[in-house]
DNA sequence: TTCACATATTCGGATTATCGAATACAATTG
DNA sequence: CAATTGTATTCGATAATCCGAATATGTGAA
């Protein structure tokens, strides 16, 4: 594999990528998606205490994945880049294909007597 | 924010968007987007011990983001949706256009006395 | 300046991820 | 069966990540 092309996954990974590797920081990205919102307003939505909001927005804002205006007092939060989520959807879709991939082989094989078919 | 859409973010995290928070695993995948290989030619590829390659590709099958064939007593990976590249594809874009934006930045604004403009 | 509110940062500590080395397992050959 | 090749797993150590609590910073109003 080219060594140009090595450092640039690098950079991918440590950039963006990276950045998807939180459910918190999916959901905020989520949230902003729907419109911009301020700090407390995410905190309260995802009921968590808002340092922990803040620290994601942070990794967020370091990687110009969403932008942030003060308005006085407060800071407004807003998607960077629709092509953030774009990607996500792509990759739901894969989630949902696969799901129902699995739910078929369910549905056609049926249960057997060697294939336990216990919930979690 | 609806329990439902977050359950959804939960798993697509767990699922899909943690086995890309590894730069190895971004490299795994955009050799099989080229071509189905083996585990030890991901391995000379990449310059990485066998176990580690081994390791990274449960992950990914785990995940059914890739497929297995045994061929005798090796292992054939492939790419199992090709959405995935397309997703890390818009997600390179992103990062692509910061970079030029950045730069222009850069050029128009030019280094001034206040802004330090050491490399690395 | 002092207060009140919104946001950001710092600091342990607990959890989790990754690695290399050694080893185990699988398949083919003789 | 033993030997060889290819792949998978286990193990302990290191390193990275995340959290909550406390605290610091920033802004506007009185």
């Amino acid at each position: 594999m080219e060594p140009q092309l090595v450092r640039e996954l690098e950079i991918l990974h440590s950039q963006v990528c990276h950045a998807l590797g939180d459910p918190k920081r999916l959901m905020i990205l989520y949230m902003l998606a729907r419109q911009p919102q301020y700090v407390n307003d995410i905190a309260a939505e995802l009921d968590l205490p808002q340092p922990t909001v803040s620290r994601h927005l942070k990794i967020l804002r370091e990687r110009s994945l969403v932008d942030a205006t003060r308005e006085g007092a407060s800071v407004l939060y807003s998607l960077a880049d629709e092509r953030l989520i774009q990607a996500l959807e792509l990759l739901r879709a894969i989630l949902r294909d696969r799901i129902l991939a699995q739910a078929e082989l369910v549905t056609h094989a049926g249960p057997d007597a060697d294939s336990v078919d216990q919930p979690d």
